[in-house]
DNA sequence: CTGCCTGCAAACTCTTTGCACGAAT
DNA sequence: ATTCGTGCAAAGAGTTTGCAGGCAG
């Protein structure tokens, strides 16, 4: 770690700090060590404000730390979402997306755009009683759910294209 | 194309037989040429019960016609999609599932489980009004919506192991 | 010390694509 | 002939993993 980052004047946000214990509690439950790399990956994670990829989250926790490698985003990724630290999102498009968790984790559906691959949020206080009516119906105990909606967003109706669209 | 498929004699469903011309349609309309495998990937695909990847459906095009090859049926999975003969299934996993589209098509919930993978389909009659309503907070246009269940099954929750798991 | 953790690079999975040959009109 | 379609194999994207060395406890 070439700077501290949870010393004294750092005016991180109450959630960042209950979330790193909420971490370290489980890397500590796991018999798991914690590291500088996985700090900086935690770090990095809790301080992205849209959803973010793999990729991403090593570009900024390389910023905090220079010494964390991909391997180790990749395998501190899966450590975060067990302890319930990011959520998962999977849009369909080959590489997956994560976010801070929220205490509402399912009650949420993802509206993607439709050209631009953009991910907003919407409470969607239904869809787990609907998840469980959909499931019970065929005998299965529901886990979890999904809603996503792929929508045109303003941008894209206006003008054919969304500005800030990445592929093609 | 080895032996004719669509001959006096076939007991082929109706439905199978609309779906082709359909996708002929399709085909002429697009300018493009009706091929033996492309006929060949089609009837496979119709023949199954069950969701399918690429690759399963490979092989039993290949059982109809073996001059098919991995790129073709690539190419001509988005032409038999388009044409709304098969709908896309994206469950999560890194490939992509399709099974032959009904006419319900946007009113169907995936229950997949989380062992084995396996996914059932369940009419949700509720979800494109929800899909729409959770866009229209956002001032998208909705154009598809997707509910996806995680769900337990039966061997799963009995024995702690789904009997045709493939993974690990 | 001991063993977990790491970076690197190679491997892997699924899918797409360039190319030259082949088939349909 | 001309144009589109095809198989093959290589390339791509995203992710996982084997290995030798490094660091935490």
């Amino acid at each position: 770690m070439l700077t501290p980052r949870n010393g004294r004047g750092d005016s991180r946000a109450v959630s960042h700090d209950a979330a790193r214990e909420k971490f370290q509690a489980y890397l500590a439950q796991k018999g798991l060590r914690v590291t500088n790399q996985r700090l900086a990956i935690f770090d990095a994670a809790l301080n992205q404000k849209e959803h973010f990829t793999a990729e991403q989250l090593l570009d900024h926790a390389r910023a905090l730390d220079d010494s964390v490698s991909r391997a180790t985003v990749y395998r501190t990724l899966p450590l975060m979402t067990e302890s319930l630290i990011l959520r998962e999102v999977d849009i369909g498009t080959g590489e997956k997306f994560y976010r801070p968790a929220s205490s509402d984790n399912t009650q949420v559906a993802q509206v993607v755009c439709v050209d631009c691959d953009k991910i907003f949020e919407i409470s969607a206080p239904f869809m787990e009683w609907y998840g469980s009516t959909v499931s019970l119906k065929l005998g299965l105990k529901p886990v979890s759910q999904r809603l996503q909606v792929s929508a045109q967003c303003i941008a894209y109706r206006s003008s054919g294209r969304c500005p800030n669209r990445l592929r093609k």
